[in-house]
RNA sequence: GGGCGCAUAGCUCAGCCGGUAGAGCAACUGGCUUUUAACCAGUAGGUCCCAGGUUCGAUCCCUGGUGCGCUCACCA
């Protein structure tokens, strides 16, 4: 009936209990206090707190069992923190010999009297105990936790009780979005939900999932990116939305993409991507102090610091700088790319504009991105890697648009939005003349329509949030910050 | 997809030159009223990832497969 993972003297203690009328599966629970506020009004031994003395009742996980005849004691542990219950036979004298029952893992509710033990540490010395449900599946090795990665992932529930500070981690990210969500309000934004399922996977340049609906016999793309309907949202009035949207690539993963994977976007009317830059500064800081009480932090074992404004940089400066030569001399630029070896697929069909720009973005990617510690904003990208922003005013070789980088890692990409309904299609038919395979199949004509109607000077953020968690909790992998990662499903056999 | 590495008890890991496997924790039995990685004595627990091959004999060597990690490529 139950998995090999169950331990036969766990179903023995079952039986006992049943035997002796307790039910192992009550339906109720029980009215309890989160721990931290009671270590919080505990105090010390010798500076005891405003609890001491009095009943209180906890419910949590029982970690381990020390058990010294007529004395027993056992950590338990709640959302909230960890507190130690103290058992002694002469308060339990009826329920003693029913602790045999209890297991490591096991899921319990106490009621006691607050105290210190001998040590000094907070105890809660139990009355009363009552089973909330038993856990037939024993725990992993007590102080190493889960360490196997894979066991991690794919038992995320032992996972987060089991091993030290990976709650922490997805308390901090879940307080994160609350606070991303507080920040955007408090500016007049709206929260809005567009589809994932789409006809044409715009918006960004990926290779989409691909399903089909039935009743409709037509198929669509989960999204790669948000960005085309809720730009149709500030053509519609909403002047200020924002998304936190789950997107779907199908691509390679690494310990920075996950074919899943959460992103921040916001859009703007009557702003500019300097406005994208104030919001983003404003934000990351705000975020360091609100979730770290400071704006330095360290990440893969290098200090940053959040504190806003962060160095700005143009990317052809950047490009010249790295590489010796100017962004838009094809000739220089197909030598660098042969110096250090970068060949792209072939793209039969594509033109030499297409070709040199592909170029120049793999030679800026490998030369300038992995040397950029930031936080540093990197402006003005050319026009034919930016096909939804906005010219420079000033040179229309380059557009009105920005990336954040932190540890050379993109964690955000912001920009003037293009509204002139012309210009945004014949930008459209170029990146599906230039056979990129991650490019749009066919022009979204919808989207150009929309355009049509006018849509208002418009700025436009995008922040990737698993990696803004990675770097606000000091996780290495993207996957220490979601819950459950992609993997593999397991065979049958 | 390429390269490198890992897979042994429920968990964390040893296992030498090829001779059918060990420890700690967890579990079980007994002892113990101040531990916190409790301690002491004892017991039980194994498809050595899977399938082939070499060999008298394979956890060990070889080939293939599966899963995972790191890394490169690609991407955010």
């Amino acid at each position: 009936m139950t998995t090999e993972l169950v331990h036969p003297d766990r179903l023995q203690k079952l039986a006992a209990l049943r035997e002796a009328g307790v039910d192992p599966f009550p339906a109720r629970g029980v009215e309890n206090e989160p721990i931290a506020t009671l270590i919080a009004s505990g105090g010390t031994q010798a500076a005891p707190g405003a609890r001491i003395g009095t009943q209180a009742c906890i419910a949590g996980r029982l970690l381990a069992l020390r058990d010294f005849g007529k004395l027993m004691f056992a950590p338990v542990l709640d959302l909230t923190g960890k507190l130690q219950v103290g058992f002694q036979k002469a308060r339990l004298e009826s329920w003693w010999e029913r602790r045999k029952w209890l297991d490591g893992g096991d899921l319990v509710g106490v009621r006691g009297e607050l105290g210190h033990t001998q040590k000094g540490e907070l105890t809660l010395w139990a009355s009363e105990v009552v089973l909330l449900a038993k856990s037939l599946a024993p725990p992993p090795e007590k102080w190493h936790g889960l360490s196997d990665v894979e066991q991690r992932y794919r038992r995320r529930y032992v996972d987060l009780w089991a091993s030290e500070g990976v709650r922490a981690v997805f308390v901090l990210r879940s307080r994160m979005v609350s606070l991303v969500r507080r920040f955007l309000e408090a500016r007049g934004f709206l929260e809005v939900e567009t589809p994932t399922l789409h006809p044409i996977a715009g918006g960004a340049t990926a290779r989409p999932f691909v399903t089909h609906h039935n009743a409709l016999d037509a198929d669509f793309y989960l999204r790669i990116a948000p960005e085309l309907y809720l730009k149709r949202l500030i053509v519609g009035g909403l002047e200020r939305v924002f998304e936190v949207s789950r997107n779907f690539r199908n691509e390679g993963i690494s310990t920075r993409h996950n074919p899943e994977f959460t992103m921040l976007e916001l859009y703007q009317a009557q702003a500019d991507f300097r406005h994208m830059m104030a919001h983003t500064e404003e934000l990351l800081e705000h975020l360091a102090r609100e979730l770290l009480g400071r704006t330095q932090l360290e990440f893969r074992g290098k200090p940053y610091d959040l504190k806003a404004p962060f160095p700005r940089r143009r990317y052809d400066e950047l490009f010249r700088a790295a590489n010796g030569c100017e962004l838009h001399e094809r000739a220089a630029v197909a030598r660098r790319a042969q110096e250090l070896g970068i060949t792209l697929p072939p793209r039969p069909g594509a033109s030499a504009e297409a070709h040199h720009w592909a170029l120049a973005t793999e030679v800026f990617d490998h030369t300038v991105e992995p040397l950029l510690e930031g936080p540093m904003f990197v402006t003005h990208f050319p026009t034919p890697i930016s096909p939804l922003a906005k010219c420079d005013p000033a040179d229309a070789r380059f557009t009105e648009r920005f990336e954040l980088f932190l540890g050379g890692m993109e964690l955000a990409n912001a920009f003037s939005e293009l509204n002139d309904p012309e210009e945004q299609q014949r930008r459209f038919a170029e990146q599906v003349a230039s056979k990129d395979p991650e490019a749009p199949g066919e022009v979204d004509l919808d989207y150009v329509q929309a355009l049509e109607y006018g849509m208002p000077p418009t700025g436009g953020l995008g922040i990737g949030l698993d990696r803004l968690a990675m770097v606000l909790a000091n996780q290495d992998s993207i996957r220490d910050v979601l819950l459950f990662p992609t993997l593999r499903p397991l065979g049958k056999d």
